[in-house]
RNA sequence: GUCCCCAUCGUCUAGUGGUUAGGACUCCGCCCUUUCAAGGCGGCAACACGGGUUCGAGUCCCGUUGGGGACGCCA
């Protein structure tokens, strides 16, 4: 319990926890319109009656120590089947749109979504735009389109059209969902907490808070506002009045506050580290803290999980809930993702990353590197973005850098990994991976790790979130999106890679006619990692993208294959030309038949002639099954590229 | 500086007092083979450290070390 270690306070009493709890009822009033709150199995008291404290001596002597409750997720399971009876589950994912959805959010959204399929609960999205210097409309729509692409379809928020349904909408009559329509609803909570002297009027400027944190800081002191011993309420009140700048402040009680999470357990946090936070900010707008609590009840929100970054913030929710008389959701705070290199991911990455060699770039050649960006940069937000360490350049200014730069920046967003080419399900089921396992085995006594969207909302529990941070593991993504194209059948992969050229390589399709798309698409999927792979200019499906005159010839290949042997693959060339022009039909099999005939012709192995074909067709001695690449370039282009190999690799 | 969280192979993890510490990714080797892949088989590799508790500790407790988070009129 880390708050009696830290308070010193010694064991936990459950009668203090209790008396809280009244406390906080008493001044309960349930808001109009809504059912009383019941009363929960909740905190010490509730969980008495499973653990039995008293009747295990050794338990007892461990809580006298200290101990974290072990016993608490037992005891939650029990708890969350009678929620599950008693009370509709709803989870929420309240992104604030000030960018792309990035996976650390991705994957919160992903547990929340998981939690409440699983019981059979509600999942909702809110916009928290109280921010409003850096909220855009563009971001909103951004995200919602990477949430639906996802997989994770909502219950109650904002409105998506897509392909195959509608999303959102407001059956339960809670919204609107967008923080910036629901100020009136924050206003009249403050005004009730101001009423209540729980809350006043505070006049500090920024400048002078920033001041006194520096003093703090610099005096090696923990800086906390705390309202003054001196604070006049009908003077301020007074001043509020007459238009005089303020920010309103919540008066945090005087008293530890613990907070009871699904996941690391009960954490407690002393009076000393508590402190009268801001909530209504001096341009009217809530702060996330106000607007987060007053809309999670209003919204019925009963599981509120999110990143361990938030964990801090969880005693001022708690008080503010208790102060209006709110339920308490169940709290569960997710590990955090991180780097390979293990700093934490962030939304910020991809600018890092682009700065640094934007900045390499510029010392090398400063303005040759000026002449290429400037075409689609504006210079001005160009240089305030290399010079400010913190600022964020668009999505499309960023791609325009990585093209223009030749630069492969980290993947952060999601639709950094949808535009790499991994399907939904894949980045899901890795995400889910991240922090979740299922811990089931399969037959063979091996891990399950395998699972689809529907599967995950099926086994979820936030028994088996693990506690500790996560790293990204790249390499693993990639190989599962390769086991999971690999199991396609050739439709199917098909079906997935077209949808994703008409979206990044529209130009790609153009060069794949009749039956040599279906070709293509089957010979590249067991050489896929990625949707994105089997249009890679240096991939193994480059030769069919190419024009029959465009490609070059890899002179190392030339030398192995056309330059020598007995005779040499050159000299088997027109041979192998005469023989196809004249083939039929002109399909796998039957090429491969007839390559193999000439071979045997001159009691060569299959490799001796087929690897020089593969070399003048692709001018790579690499490429699909010799058959395949040939069906796929079709007997017109075949020959055509014989014949330039003849004309451009002639001995030398 | 204060507070909080975390700790099993390089990475993601299984493990809830008795296991040869399991799986996956990566890496390496072998097989298959007309190239590249794919596929099959096999291998390397971990309980951070120190004290307790216990007949017995990866598992419970304490400490150390290490990593991370928070300390905004951002969310």
């Amino acid at each position: 319990m880390a708050g009696a270690r830290s308070t010193g306070l010694g064991p936990r009493d459950p009668m203090r926890s209790r008396r809280v709890h009244q406390r906080a009822r008493s001044h309960r009033s349930p808001p109009p319109g809504r059912p009383a709150p019941h009363p929960r199995r909740r905190g010490a008291s509730g969980r008495k009656g499973w653990t039995l404290p008293a009747l295990d001596p050794r338990r007892s002597r461990e809580r006298a120590v200290g101990m974290r409750q072990r016993q608490g997720r037992r005891a939650h399971r029990i708890e969350e089947g009678h929620r599950r009876m008693s009370e509709l589950v709803v989870t929420r994912f309240a992104p604030s749109p000030t960018g792309h959805l990035h996976v650390g959010g991705a994957r919160t959204a992903l547990f929340n979504w998981a939690l409440a399929r699983q019981l059979g609960g509600r999942f909702l999205v809110r916009i928290e735009d109280t921010d409003q210097a850096r909220s855009s409309a563009d971001a909103v729509g951004g995200i919602l389109e990477d949430l639906a692409w996802l997989g994770l379809d909502w219950d109650d928020g904002p409105d998506l059209e897509t392909a195959n349904a509608t999303l959102g909408g407001d059956e339960r009559g809670i919204g609107p969902f967008y923080q910036s329509e629901r100020k009136a609803g924050y206003d009249a909570v403050i005004a009730s907490l101001i009423e209540r002297d729980l809350a006043y009027p505070a006049f500090e400027s920024p400048e002078e808070l920033d001041g006194l944190r520096r003093e703090a800081r610099a005096a090696k002191q923990n800086f906390r506002y705390r309202r003054a011993r001196e604070f006049d309420r009908e003077t301020a009140l007074q001043r509020a009045r007459d238009g005089e700048p303020h920010v309103v402040r919540f008066r945090m009680p005087e008293e530890e506050i613990a907070v009871e999470d699904r996941i690391l357990g009960q954490i407690a946090f002393g009076e000393d580290q508590l402190d009268d936070f801001v909530i209504r900010k001096r341009d009217g707008f809530p702060t996330y803290h106000l607007a987060v609590v007053v809309d999670d009840e209003a919204m019925g929100v009963t599981h509120v999980l999110r990143g361990q970054e938030h964990l801090g913030n969880t005693p001022r929710h708690v008080a503010l809930q208790r102060a209006l008389g709110y339920r308490e959701p169940v709290y569960a705070h997710l590990p955090v993702i991180f780097n390979p290199d293990g700093s934490k991911m962030s939304k910020r990455d991809k600018d890092k990353a682009g700065r640094l060699a934007v900045r390499e770039a510029l010392t090398l050649d400063e303005a040759g590197t000026r002449a290429r960006l400037d075409g689609e940069l504006d210079p001005a937000i160009l240089d305030g973005w290399i010079a400010d360490k913190k600022a964020q350049l668009s999505g499309t200014d960023l791609a325009s850098i990585e093209r223009l730069l030749g630069l492969e920046l980290p993947g952060i967003d999601v639709e950094d990994f949808r535009h790499a080419g991994y399907l939904p399900e894949v980045l899901v089921n890795f995400l889910a991976l991240l922090g979740w396992s299922p811990g089931q085995k399969d037959a063979e006594g091996k891990d399950v790790e395998r699972f689809t969207p529907g599967e995950l909302a099926k086994q979820f529990s936030l028994e088996r979130v693990g506690k500790g941070n996560a790293k990204f593991d790249r390499a693993k993504l990639l190989a599962f999106s390769q086991e999971t194209l690999g199991g396609q059948d050739d439709a199917e992969f098909q079906a997935d890679w077209e949808t994703w050229c008409e979206r990044y390589a529209p130009e790609a399709l153009g060069h794949l006619q009749g039956s040599a798309r279906a070709r293509f698409a089957a010979a590249m999927k067991p050489r896929s990692r990625t949707l994105a792979e089997p249009t890679s200019a240096d991939g193994p499906g480059a030769f069919a993208l190419v024009g029959d005159d465009t490609y070059g010839f890899d002179p190392k290949a030339v030398g192995k294959f056309l330059d020598k042997g007995e005779p040499s693959g050159r000299q088997l060339l027109p041979e192998l030309r005469q023989v196809l022009a004249g083939l039929e039909p002109f399909e796998p099999e039957a090429i491969e038949a007839a390559v193999g005939a000439v071979a045997e012709a001159h009691c060569l192995g299959m490799g001796k002639v087929a690897q020089p074909l593969r070399v003048a067709l692709t001018g790579r001695a690499a490429s699909p099954a010799l058959g395949d690449t040939l069906a796929i370039l079709g007997r017109e282009s075949v020959l055509r590229r014989i014949d330039r190999c003849l004309a451009e690799c002639s001995t030398s």
